[in-house]
DNA sequence: ATATGTGAACGGCTTCACAGCC
DNA sequence: GGCTGTGAAGCCGTTCACATAT
């Protein structure tokens, strides 16, 4: 593939975009301006354009954007043809919980599976997906070719479970763990930190 | 307060470098060089140094920073003297997986009450906290003056409860919303996107 | 001698302003 | 005329290199 080098806040707001995008076209509208679309995702119309300008010419000067094209145009940069395998490593409280959101499903990701130390806990739930033991997760990453882990593992043992990971294949961590994770570079690890994003945001509230 | 004007990028990195002090507390260790604590962190130690000169002189030359002293230093800044409230709206499956989350407890953040518009769906789930009907949470927020809330609804109804948690004297939102929130300058909003996340994700290892 | 603290250089993202196209 | 697309300017955070302190 020939994409890439678009800056990763870019690829950020183009997920926003297409999300925005998705509501224009449920309401049937055709086209739409920068300064819309701008406003719909909070951000600068100048900003839109240049965030646009990375997929290529996706407007007309003096109309605006069809919106079907622009979200196609968006789709095939930031979107995946087929639904994208993800497995979730963590069925505790919070994996629980992200197995049961619909969002990654809407946008186009297949949580195949997930994996806990004690599978026999959540026996009786009713989840979207099969938990299987920890033992399994490096077989089951080998055999399905899958290159994305969201981690939800309490801190202690998110460093080695990562280890296994990789050897095994992924490439792309999902991190929810409050820890730094360790990892060759072209190993990719987006973090969710919850604690420091309350405490950013009480930092800031409390001037 | 006389704190302000650190960028948010070192205030969110000050967190981090917490959680790395509070293991080496937990260790027995006295002291620590701004290498090795920047090699917990993931940073590289000039930038380390530079996050930390922001609050201050805090380290010794020619020999490195007190553990315990700096913890102390970063907590004074990034922490705070009293657990601060906060309460979350939305109690569905995210929202009570993060009610169960120990992180914000453990960074000193108490989560008062949760609000949900069925509150009944959850009388017989264990939970942290009371879960009220989603009518009291104006008056929850203006008799308890909470500042922050964690905001775990539906996409559809996340604008309409921002609006009036804001009206209730609400100024720190943190967005697990898949919407983006309009609100007035003053009112600060920390999106946590996890679709976009997994996007973003998803893009940069499929080069 | 050694490690911090910091002004200066650098790099990357955002914003501007206008050229280009409908 | 109107709106997009984009080089140039501006801004902000990161990295460097060395002065400073012990």
């Amino acid at each position: 593939m020939e994409k890439q080098d678009i800056p990763s806040p870019v690829v950020y707001r183009l997920s926003i975009y297409n999300r925005c995008l998705k509501r224009l076209i449920a309401s049937n509208k055709e086209t739409i301006r920068s300064e819309g679309l701008a406003t719909m995702a909070n951000v600068k119309p100048s900003q839109l354009r240049k965030d646009l300008s990375y997929i290529g010419q996706v407007g007309t000067r003096g109309l605006g954007y069809t919106v079907t094209t622009l979200y196609k145009s968006i789709h095939e940069i930031v979107g995946r043809e087929q639904f994208q395998k993800v497995i979730l490593v963590g069925a505790g409280n919070l994996g629980r919980a992200l197995l049961r959101y619909d969002g990654f499903q809407k946008e186009g990701f297949e949580v195949m599976a997930a994996f806990d130390t004690s599978p026999e806990v959540v026996k009786n739930i009713s989840l979207p997906c099969p938990v299987y033991s920890d033992s399994e997760l490096t077989n089951f990453i080998e055999k399905e070719e899958v290159k994305m882990a969201i981690l939800c593992v309490p801190g202690e043992h998110g460093q080695h479970v990562t280890n296994r990971m990789i050897d095994a294949g992924i490439t792309g961590i999902l991190n929810f763990s409050p820890v730094i994770l360790k990892v060759p570079e072209e190993i990719l690890v987006n973090n969710v930190d919850l604690a420091a994003e309350l405490e950013n945001l009480s930092y800031f509230i409390n001037k």
